[in-house]
DNA sequence: GGAATCTGATTGAACTGTCAATCAAAATGG
DNA sequence: CCATTTTGATTGACAGTTCAATCAGATTCC
């Protein structure tokens, strides 16, 4: 006999497929932030969820295929912030090179937990030819639309310099923050982090980007 | 003192503590390059070294301590390697930030092995607390000097510009390079990982480098 | 009722840390 | 200069723990 409460308090026990899987994948980010990719067990995973850790293997068969499909969700996500980013983003380069490195730092993507289980996947030898196949493609694209971009302005702006190369520094400018706001003691906060991205974007397009980002008299 | 042909072919049984310790620890970053850090076993470290797990105990007491002692080997290592650049390079301060930037790309220390042990002490959230005792004081020794050196780089040369933050700029670069190295496919060689690091210093002091580093005619 | 979902006990493998025995080298003594 | 003793490095077996994966059975949903 299932009361008016009981339904309302216990939420339903069976959840879809893909709740399910959500829930658990969320969970696994959590417990990898928290106590890093070796001690995350699917026993740590099932109890952050309120699971039983049974239930991990029955939706994702192994753990291997639990953090395969942990690391999809995270660059699935990661990839539709930047794309979304692009497109709110009016045609000038400047405008849209802007956008592509504000987004790393959108709220939604640049937390704490998301930030280390990305850290966890990069470290990890055993998760690199994973990491290469999941996100691979990802990157390069990411890496494709920014050299492209850097092309444009080089070329509008009259600036010198190798598309190429500054596409790549200002990518790993990002990437390096992030790696410090891991590893400091006491990291700067997001708003130094982002002048810190400004700054590199200023010194290679000075009359487009400054210290706040994008110059908008320009 | 031992014989010649004793020496080559029969390796002591039995070697000095320093000796054995430093085996020890060398096959823990060639393991940790091979495994990763969550697959760093004492027996695998001790297999690595033709010695029996025991032994990594006897000399380190714990795994956790033989993992600490690996990361202060490194950090040693890196801070020597950087200051030694330093104390060979002239007193301009664009001498001195060109021999720091490419010191992090010195043989000895940017080898695959060594890159990846330290991406594993990165990215583990476990390790992050021995990660800040063992070498949070020489990361902000080597920032505090790099961005002494800015400054009076900007000064000299009368750029405009943040030291504090460009100095970081330069330093995330590094890091994001060795990043690159380790998580990509097909990475690019360390002719054009300099190259990159290179491109981030001219576009701050245009006048003092370029695409191949520290300009001489300036 | 039957399929899908979920639980928790169980199994077997792998790992860390301990310890008593062993052994090579150094120290000591004759 | 050789024999004996001592030292401490080294081994390998063992105990205790943890974990992934399995599975039989319970529960829930349609």
């Amino acid at each position: 006999m299932v009361s008016l409460t009981e339904a309302i308090a216990a939420p339903r026990r069976k959840l879809s497929r893909e709740e399910r899987r959500l829930q658990l994948i969320e969970a696994t980010i959590a417990v990898m932030a928290e106590h890093g990719y070796a001690r995350t067990t699917l026993g740590e995973v099932a109890r952050r969820a309120g699971l039983s850790h049974g239930l991990a293997n029955f939706h994702f068969e192994s753990k291997e295929k639990l953090l395969a499909a942990t690391l999809d969700h995270l660059s699935e996500e990661y990839r539709a912030n930047w794309q979304a980013a692009l497109a709110a983003a009016s045609d000038h380069p400047a405008d849209r090179i802007a956008a592509l490195m504000a987004a790393d730092f959108a709220p939604a993507i640049c937390t704490p937990d998301r930030l280390a289980a990305w850290c966890s996947f990069w470290g990890e030898a055993q998760s690199r030819p994973m990491y290469q196949d999941h996100c691979g493609s990802n990157d390069q694209e990411y890496q494709d639309v920014l050299e492209r971009l850097c092309d444009d302005l080089l070329s509008l702006g009259g600036y010198p310099g190798h598309a190429g190369r500054i596409a790549r520094v200002l990518r790993v400018v990002t990437e390096g923050v992030w790696l410090n706001l891991m590893t400091m003691q006491a990291p700067y906060d997001r708003e130094e982090a982002m002048a810190t991205v400004w700054a590199a974007a200023a010194a290679f397009f000075p009359r487009h980007f400054g210290a706040e980002g994008r110059l908008s008299g320009a």
